[in-house]
DNA sequence: ACGATACCGAACACCGTGTTCGGAACGTTC
DNA sequence: GAACGTTCCGAACACGGTGTTCGGTATCGT
């Protein structure tokens, strides 16, 4: 027996308003009755479903996890986003979306709620990373931290650009995330660092 | 007239209690009730006070801001953690103070109400390095970045080490800390992250 | 077409929030 | 040390959101 339409249909709705409602208002600022008005889903359903919003936000993203999957051959991209020649990189891809759809950058902007909904997407990328990189460690830096840093890097990068309104697209999004990932800070920020760092006075 | 005692009693009286409960238990699993009887504070005078939960934190957290001015010269420092010769740099000392202070981490740890606590607390050392650092740009890399990039890699850091009860002391995190911001990613890491955000299998 | 299952929605109990107010306690000032 | 002003207290209250229950209805699978 395959599984009853009745339900799909419901929780399919659920997820869709969730994600409607994230990218018009704070995650907190929206209430179980918001959901249920948007989906237009009956309330005893809703809790027949998940225990809570929060257990409707984790389960929504397992599909995040499955768009990451495809974006890594580029699939789910929209063809006037396809690059000229060949494949992009995933990073690069990702940065694309994001301009293609405003959308999830609303979703990642500041707010009280926002960081709920930004801590579970590190967790789900992290993820995907940990299936996705193969097992080595370099120089003292254990698997689990590069990764970490790797998420963390790419999500300053998207907010700081979303959150200035930048005027930079999504290349030079993808020329800075690799910048910092890879080589860290250039010349003068390191020197200044350092210095900071190092407890020395910055000369003021 | 100088400030009535009673005022700075209560408020000093809520602020430790919030602090206390904080390395217990989730932020947001904190009631205004549990803060009262905490800080054995009447209801209605914690609203005389502060308008809500929230609003407390943020003011709490302006105390961690004078700590970190503080610590900019090891002034905040016990003792027996001192550094043996001289000073040590900002982050080593902030380390060090994490290290001697298990709260931090706790306080710090995974959780719902967690994120909220730690968006906070990014803003405020945001704050501090934009206070501190030089005006200045590198290679396209603009301020604001450089900053927000420093204490997303410090926070990634922390959280790392505490989360994996990893084995290693405040001079290895330091030592990692420097490596990831200044020179990013070590060699092997970089050819394979390379390779991955470039589209190009790895070869499973 | 029929049995099983999911959906509906109104009603309800529950919990936490934030406000109000009169009286008691405390601090400040002279 | 007395008097005045401020702050604190705590019980009571209204309000809003959550999660559950249950009988009736609609939809599904076979």
């Amino acid at each position: 027996m395959a599984i009853d339409r009745r339900v799909a249909r419901t929780r399919t709705a659920l997820y869709d308003a969730l994600v409607r409602l994230i990218r018009q208002r704070d995650y907190d600022a929206i209430r179980v009755e918001d959901i249920l008005e948007e989906a237009d889903i009956g309330r005893s359903t809703f809790y027949a479903h998940f225990t809570s919003k929060d257990d409707l936000l984790r389960n929504s993203l397992e599909r995040l996890k499955a768009l990451l999957v495809a974006t890594r051959s580029n699939e789910g991209l929209t063809k006037e986003a396809m690059p000229p020649g060949g494949n992009w990189g995933v990073s690069r891809t990702l940065f694309e979306h994001v301009f293609e759809f405003t959308d999830v950058q609303v979703a990642l902007a500041g707010g009280r709620g926002a960081a709920v909904v930004h801590e579970a997407v590190d967790e789900v990328v992290a993820d995907f990373l940990r299936e996705t990189l193969p097992p080595q460690t370099a120089d003292g830096v254990p698997r689990e931290l590069a990764l970490r840093h790797a998420v963390a890097t790419f999500n300053t990068i998207l907010r700081w650009w979303q959150h200035g309104k930048r005027d930079i697209d999504a290349a030079e999004a993808d020329r800075l995330f690799r910048l910092l990932l890879l080589d860290g800070l250039p010349r003068e920020w390191r020197d200044t660092f350092g210095r900071l760092l190092d407890g020395k006075p910055d000369g003021r």
